[in-house]
RNA sequence: UGGGGUAUGGUGUAACGGUAGCACGAGUGACUCUGACUCACUUAGUCUAGGUUCAAAUCCUAGUACCCCAACCA
């Protein structure tokens, strides 16, 4: 029977343009084994229902709980942005819970400066682990106590043994697919591992020197089977848990009982650990075996599906780390970096990025997604939000020159009502000044066009946005024939920017062009930094035709970054552009902590993009990232040529 | 070489044995005080080869391509 499609709870989620119905999004794969959970038997199925302890919204619904389990080493980037939307999402769209979880059970990467950036990033992107649809914050570390009970169990069923092989003699005594592994500790007796596991816990033995490993199938296919390390000998300081343990949990002996002590149902995850399910599996078998029915802990179900990959980018952490420890960025937060945090600063609004990832779905498809998508999301967002402004970037003075002048000479200056967002009416107008000495943008002008080329030539009629048409009278050149500046006319009777009718009621004139323009006079000169792409291969580090492996970093694109320092900005700017600092708060132990996220405003520069403003602003000297350019059919057809 | 996965227009996806649909992109045109937005039209696809069936993207067989796995990382 086909699945029907169920209604798109969220307001904003993209919908086909001009379609009248919103379409149903067809359910993906995992709302569809969560479906047939619920169908599975009475009282929710498989994972039964919220007793009525939940609260009135919850009780009596099927149960779906879901988590998003980051190790705190390194900043949130695009990629988890994906998990986080798809675990929350799920949350929300069967009243069930999310939980934030940091799989923090190796110390030796992990930093609280990454659990700072990761809550900041989970609560900007909306997945409120504490809201509505909150199960709470989470710390593997916190279960270290109740893990070392489970291994011990394990021990004692003589499901798990202390192995003194170096890991070096592990990995040669590995085997292949076709030999199967050794180790010689392997029929140690249940007391004597007891013993060492317990003087491991007790610091009395040298990192490397043993560890635990599950006793399973040495000759196993799987060689996430070949008895896996259970524990290791750390002496490490952790960022939760301070010096209280030298050994610490392998993630796949910590995951499953993290989820199971959190009663996740749908335990999601990316591709790359299908061949741990079995391990999953295994660990949470090997725990209830011998246990009478109540004593058993809760089985989730591991779920896998694709990661999003972008062409273009590189996403893993190991690369993005890297990037800003040898200083090819400034930084997790480098706008043009694929973190949270940098398409934060960038201008993104989170609305965009969940729109985004609606529209690529989850599968277990492993596609590549151009970068262009995710652009599209947020042009999209900005065209109905951005409230919209003016800035050169590249200036070229005009002089009007029948404007009127003052008695001293200076142009007279004329506030002229501008749009704030043809998309919003109710954004209203605003002034704007208006003068005989202007800016417009360098390659607006040409004294000689080609074809097809309409903004301002000698002898050509344009409209200055909002102002009025003028008309090039004469160009201004240096010695070398550049030119520098040029004289218009205007035409009084385009106040406003629209002409009037004909005396015998002709339509009005028309003109081809309308351009954007600075009153010079009245010009904030700022900072504009615009980005391209970091890396000008579509697979950063991928081999090439001769087969050779490249190091990524030889990929990356020289001009990725480009400053412009005196674009001359519309002067409102010097105010209405600020970061705001948005707060949100969470419970950690009983105390609230409020989260300060910095969250740049975004205007519509017109006809360059979304500029979001920075944070290394002053109020003289602002500074704006681009976000995203506007679609600019001219630029495609003039390369085309 | 063994095990585990995945193949649908340029890209991302839908289909659950019964009309290959949607979105993005691209192209053309309309509209336009942003060469933006919006609107209309167009474009183009089931990895290959066999088989089962009245009917196959879907089921079967055999290939091919790509991804993951032999850390005391997650």
């Amino acid at each position: 029977m086909p699945h029907a499609g169920r209604p798109v709870l969220n307001p904003d989620a993209p919908t086909p343009h001009g379609a009248s119905p919103p379409e149903p999004r067809p359910k993906h794969f995992i709302e569809q084994i969560i479906d047939e959970h619920i169908a599975s038997g009475p009282s929710g199925g498989r994972w039964g229902v919220w007793p009525t302890s939940e609260g009135p919204a919850r009780a009596g619904k099927p149960r779906v709980h879901t988590r998003f389990p980051p190790e705190p080493n390194g900043y949130l980037h695009i990629g988890h942005a994906k998990s986080i939307c798809l675990n929350h999402g799920l949350a929300r769209d069967y009243a069930g819970k999310f939980n934030m979880r940091f799989d923090d059970t190796n110390p030796a990467k992990e930093e609280q400066e990454y659990v700072d950036s990761i809550i900041r990033d989970v609560l900007w992107l909306g997945a409120d682990f504490q809201g509505e649809f909150g199960g709470g914050l989470f710390y593997a570390s916190d279960y270290f106590a109740k893990m070392y009970d489970f291994a011990e169990e394990l021990i004692r069923k003589g499901k798990a043994y202390v192995c003194e092989l170096s890991a070096d003699e592990v990995s040669k005594r590995r085997g292949t697919p076709s030999v199967p592994a050794t180790s010689p500790y392997r029929d140690r007796p249940v007391e004597e591992s007891l013993r060492l596991f317990a003087e491991m816990k007790a610091g009395k033995h040298n990192n490397g020197s043993m560890t635990l490993r599950a006793k399973i199938d040495l000759a196993s296919p799987n060689f996430n089977l070949r008895d896996p390390v259970m524990y290791r000998i750390l002496h490490e300081s952790h960022q939760h848990t301070g010096t209280t343990w030298c050994i610490y949990p392998m993630y796949d002996w910590a995951h499953g009982i993290e989820d199971s002590l959190e009663g996740i149902t749908h335990s999601v995850c990316t591709l790359e650990f299908e061949n741990h399910r079995p391990l999953y599996d295994w660990f949470i078998h090997a725990i209830n075996e011998g246990r009478e029915p109540a004593n058993r802990i809760h089985h989730p179900q591991q779920i896998e599906f694709a990661k999003l990959r972008f062409t273009y980018v590189v996403l893993s952490k190991r690369n993005l780390l890297r990037m800003v420890e040898e200083r090819t960025v400034h930084g997790w937060d480098d706008p043009r970096m694929p973190t949270i945090a940098a398409y934060r600063r960038r201008g993104y609004h989170p609305q965009a990025i969940r729109n985004f990832m609606e529209e690529v779905g989850v599968t277990r498809i492993e596609s590549w997604i151009d970068l262009t998508r995710l652009e599209n999301a947020a042009r999209d967002y900005w065209n109905k939000h951005a409230p919209r402004t003016m800035c050169v970037l590249r200036p070229l003075r005009v002089t009007i020159d029948n404007w009127p002048r003052n008695a001293d000479g200076t142009p007279t200056v004329e506030m002229l009502d501008f749009v704030s967002n043809p998309e919003d009416p109710a954004a209203g107008t605003r002034k704007i000044p208006f003068s005989g000495e202007l800016f417009i943008e360098r390659e607006d002008f040409m004294e000689v066009p080609p074809k097809k080329f309409f903004r301002l030539s000698p002898g050509t009629e344009v409209r200055l946005r909002w102002a009025y048409f003028i008309k090039c009278v004469s160009v201004e050149k240096d010695a070398s024939g550049n030119v520098t500046a040029v004289h218009c006319t205007y035409d009084p009777a385009t106040r406003g920017g629209d002409a009037p009718p004909g005396p015998n009621g002709e339509p009005p004139r028309k003109v081809k062009a309308t351009l954007h323009w600075i009153s010079a006079a009245h010009a904030l000169t700022g900072e504009v930094r615009l980005f391209d792409r970091l890396f000008k291969a579509e697979e950063p580090g991928a081999a090439g035709a001769d087969g050779a492996k490249r190091d990524f970093m030889e990929d990356l694109n020289p001009q990725s970054l480009e400053v412009i320092a005196d674009a001359k900005l519309d002067p409102h700017l010097r105010d209405a552009a600020q970061v705001r600092t948005i707060t949100r708060s969470i419970v950690e132990h009983g105390v609230t902590h409020t989260i300060p996220i910095p969250q740049p405003d975004v205007f519509q520069f017109e006809r360059l993009g979304y500029f979001a403003i920075d944070r290394d602003s002053t109020r003289d000297k602002p500074v704006f990232n681009r976000t995203v350019t506007l679609k600019d059919t001219w630029a495609k057809d003039a390369a085309k040529g």
